[in-house]
DNA sequence: TTGAAATGTGAAACTTCTTTTCATATAATA
DNA sequence: TATTATATGAAAAGAAGTTTCACATTTCAA
C-alpha cells in the first residue's frame, strides 16, 4: 500500500541524490570505473540529455556493453536503479542547458510558439511594471473618490475605449451609478452634465488625444475628481488629473500604438474594482450576487 | 510574403523546440477529461515533482485508480508512454520556481496596496498558466484561417464584449477585413450573412452563453470556420470550433465572472495579430502605417 | 421510461524493461 | 602455474508498463 509517509521518503531520498549534480558524480568516480563502465559514463557526460531518455537497452547497444554491465553501473553510482539514474540526469542537464536570455524583439523569422510567448512575456513584463509603480497613496485617494461619487463616468476613445468599456463592465457589478457610451460626442455630453460630486476616470495611452483632452477639459471647468490612466505622466492629461495611474510598457517595434498598455490599464481598474468591492464589500456584495445571478440565466445549465 | 509551405515549415521548427509545458497540458485538458482521470490530473498538478518520481504502481494506489487508467492518461496527454510523461513532469516541475504556484486569496483585511499586487500577480498567473497551454498547432491553423479568410468577423457578448471589441480594434490595422458590432442581433445577423471562404473569432469565458452559442450554430450551419476562445476545453462552443484557444485562470472568490480571463482572452488576440501581422508582413506593413497616420493626426503634436 | 450505443473502468494477460544470477573470461598474485 | 579476485554477458527472474477484454455507467434517441 501506498502511504504518505511513503511518498515523502522516496521525496528525500531523491532530495539527497540530486544535492550532488549527476554528472559531478559520474567524473568523480570516473577513474575507478571498469573499462566498459567507462563507455557508458563517457556517453552520459558528453549527452547528458541523450542518455536521459533511453532506456537501458538502448543504452546497452548505444555504448556496446550489456544492460547488466550498466545495471550495476548506475548502482555504484549510488543510484537504486536505473530510472532513479535517468531522473537525476535529465534533471542536471536541465539545469546545464543556456538560461533563455532576456528578451529580444519580435523577429519575422520566429516561429508561431515563439510569437505567442513573446507576446505573453510582453504582457506579463508590462503588468509588473505597471504594478510596480502604484503607490498606495494614490490608491487610496481614487478609491475614495469612487465611492463617495455620486456618479462614476468612463472616459476613453479608439484604443481606449476598450478599457473605459472594461471599467464600465467591472463597475456595474457594484451599486455605484457608472456609466461610458463609446461615442465622442455623447461622452462630451456626459462630461458637461457631471459636477463636484461625481468622478470621473479617463483613460488615454498617449494623454494627448484632441478630444480627450476636450472632454477633461470639460470635466475640470465643472470642478469633477478626474482619475486619469496614461504611459505618459508628463502629458496635460496628466497634469488635470487628481489622481493619475501610468500604464507601464517597453515600446517594441510594430507596436507604437500602445497595445500592450491596454492589459496594464485594465489590471488598474481591476485593482480599483476589487478595493472599492472589499473596501465597501457589506454594501457592494448583495449586488455583486445580484449581477452574477443574472448572467446565470443567459446560462442554459446550472 | 506567406505561403502555406513558409508557415508550415516554422511552425515545425518551433514545434520542435518549444514543447508546451505538461502542467499546461493538463490544465488545457482538464474538464475533457473522465472523473478518475482529473484525480491523477489533480496530483500531478498539485505536485508535480513528487508525481514525477513515482512508478505507475505508486501513481495508482494513491490515487486509487488502476495502471491501466493512468497507462491510458499520458496517452491522452500525447506522450509516448509512462516513463516520457514523468520526464516531462520533472522537466516542468523543475522550471517552476516556487513562488510562481502560490495563488493567494484576497481579504478583506488587505491594504490597499496589497490588493493590487495581488490582482497584478493574479493576472501574471493567468497570463502565464495560458500561455503555456497553447501549442503550435492550434495557431498554426488559426493564423492560416484567419489570412485566407475573406472577412474575419469576432463574436462576443457580456464581458466578452470587451475582448471581442479589442480584437477588431487590433485587426483593424491589418489589410483584412473585419467587423465586429456589440449587439446580440447584429452579431447574429452577421453571422447569418457569412459562408466557408469567411473566419469567425468567437470568444466567451464560460461557453455556455445561450446567445453565444446561437450564434455559432448559424456559423455552423454556414460552414464558417470557427476560432473559439473560452475557458472551458468541454463546453458545447469549444466543441464546434475548428481551433479552440483556453483562457485559463484559477478561480477565486469574488470573481466568478471570469474577469481575470479577460486579459488572458486579449492577450491571444494579441498574439493572434502578431502572428498574422509577422505572417504576412510586406502585404500589412503599409496598412499599419497608415492605421498610425491615422491615429497621429487625432494628436495635437507629433 | 427503456433499450441501444458509446464511453469509462479495472483485472488480468501480455509486453517490455531492469535486475540478478551464474558461468565464463581475464587479470593479478604468490 | 595454480589460485584468487574481478569483470563481463547471457539468460533467468523480477518489475514496470501496456493492452485486451468483459463489465459498469452514461448518453441519447425512440
Amino acid at each position: 500500500m501506498f502511504t504518505k509517509g511513503n511518498l515523502f521518503k522516496n521525496c528525500w531520498k531523491g532530495a539527497a541524490i540530486i544535492a550532488r549534480s549527476t554528472i559531478g558524480k559520474i567524473r568523480g568516480t570516473y577513474d575507478q570505473l571498469s573499462r566498459t563502465e567507462k563507455k557508458v559514463a563517457q556517453l552520459a557526460l558528453d549527452n547528458p540529455a541523450v542518455v536521459s531518455e533511453m532506456t537501458i537497452k538502448e543504452l546497452a547497444s548505444a555504448t556496446g556493453v550489456s544492460t547488466a554491465t550498466i545495471s550495476r553501473f548506475v548502482k555504484r553510482m549510488d543510484y537504486s536503479n536505473y530510472r532513479e539514474f535517468t531522473m537525476a540526469l535529465a534533471h542536471t542537464a536541465a539545469e546545464m542547458t543556456p538560461q533563455q536570455n532576456s528578451f529580444p524583439e519580435l523577429a519575422e523569422g520566429d516561429s508561431l510558439a515563439t510569437i505567442a510567448n513573446k507576446t505573453f512575456r510582453f504582457s506579463i513584463n508590462s503588468l509588473r511594471a505597471t504594478n510596480e509603480a502604484l503607490n498606495e497613496d494614490d490608491l487610496a485617494r481614487a478609491v475614495i473618490k469612487i465611492i463617495n461619487a455620486k456618479t462614476v463616468a468612463f472616459f476613453g476613445l479608439g484604443g481606449s475605449a476598450v478599457a473605459a468599456l472594461d471599467g464600465y463592465h467591472k463597475f456595474l457589478r457594484t451599486p455605484l451609478n457608472v456609466t461610458y457610451h463609446p461615442d465622442y460626442d455623447i461622452q462630451l455630453m456626459q462630461a458637461a452634465r457631471m459636477t463636484a460630486q461625481d468622478c470621473a476616470i479617463v483613460i488615454s495611452h498617449s494623454g494627448r488625444n484632441h478630444e480627450t483632452l476636450e472632454i477633461v477639459r470639460e470635466l475640470k471647468r465643472n470642478g469633477v475628481a478626474i482619475i486619469v490612466i496614461t504611459s505618459y505622466s508628463g502629458s496635460e492629461l496628466a497634469q488635470a488629473a487628481a489622481v493619475t495611474f501610468l500604464s507601464l510598457t517597453d515600446e517594441v517595434k510594430y507596436r507604437s500604438e500602445g497595445m500592450y498598455s491596454l492589459i496594464s490599464q485594465m489590471t488598474i481598474l481591476d485593482s480599483l474594482f476589487m478595493m472599492t468591492v472589499l473596501r465597501s464589500s457589506s454594501r457592494t456584495k448583495p449586488v455583486l450576487t445580484r449581477v452574477r445571478d443574472v448572467i446565470e440565466q443567459t446560462r442554459y445549465d446550472s
